[in-house]
DNA sequence: ATGACGATTTACT
DNA sequence: GTAAATCGTCATA
């Protein structure tokens, strides 16, 4: 049961569900040429949209930017922040339910070479371990926003070990203390054995 | 037209 | 530990 692309049915839940369904599997990121850059998912986080203070949505805030997180279940949410950085989202839940879940992390499984060459500066150990670094590794970008990765050979999450819910650790998320009483809430979650 | 600000990373003191 | 890098997007005017 591992390998398989994962359909629509698994990403329509809630992003607190699919954020912690989402670890363990593998993220698939196929370049035009063919070859596969792969990695097994062990950080994640969570957000709930219009009531969320630290979500792009918040409040229902709709614009050319996010506007693909109000597409259906199963899609692509990529941005650019900081002015250099892109990070990608898995959308959760249905059409017009802005939420989503933030892909933080990697463990590289496949195509480790050419991860290193998209990034130079750093360190084995860092080649995915951030949500801008694992974008830049598997060469995600603008190109793959609002794409469908229940049909997409380019990006898509195909099942990996799957953990039931054991061994995952729920801590406050990262970079958001603007988000004042949404900044402290356990909506960050890793796989405790790598 | 302008200005402020990031769901970050990296380098440096 | 702190701070610079760097620019698209959005709110305000």
């Amino acid at each position: 049961m591992t390998g398989e692309r994962l359909t629509r049915r698994f990403y329509r839940r809630d992003p607190v569900t699919l954020a912690k369904a989402l670890l363990g599997q593998i993220l698939v990121r196929r370049l035009d040429d063919g070859q596969a850059l792969t990695g097994r998912i062990v950080e994640t986080e969570a957000y709930l949209g219009i009531p969320d203070k630290a979500s792009h949505s918040y409040g229902g805030r709709r614009t050319k930017r996010n506007e693909s997180m109000y597409l259906d279940g199963g899609h692509a949410y990529v941005y650019f922040v900081y002015g250099m950085h892109w990070c990608f989202n898995v959308v959760s839940d249905r059409k017009e339910v802005p939420t989503a879940v933030l892909i933080r992390a990697l463990v590289p499984v496949q195509g480790v070479d050419q991860m290193k060459r998209r990034r130079r500066k750093a360190r084995e150990l860092e080649l995915c371990s951030g949500p801008a670094k694992l974008a830049q590794a598997l060469a995600i970008d603008r190109s793959l926003d609002g794409i469908d990765l229940a049909t997409s050979d380019s990006l898509y999450v195909a099942r990996g070990r799957t953990t039931q819910g054991a061994g995952i650790i729920a801590t406050s998320r990262v970079g958001v203390s603007y988000a004042e009483n949404w900044a402290k809430k356990r909506l960050r979650f890793l796989l405790e054995e790598p």
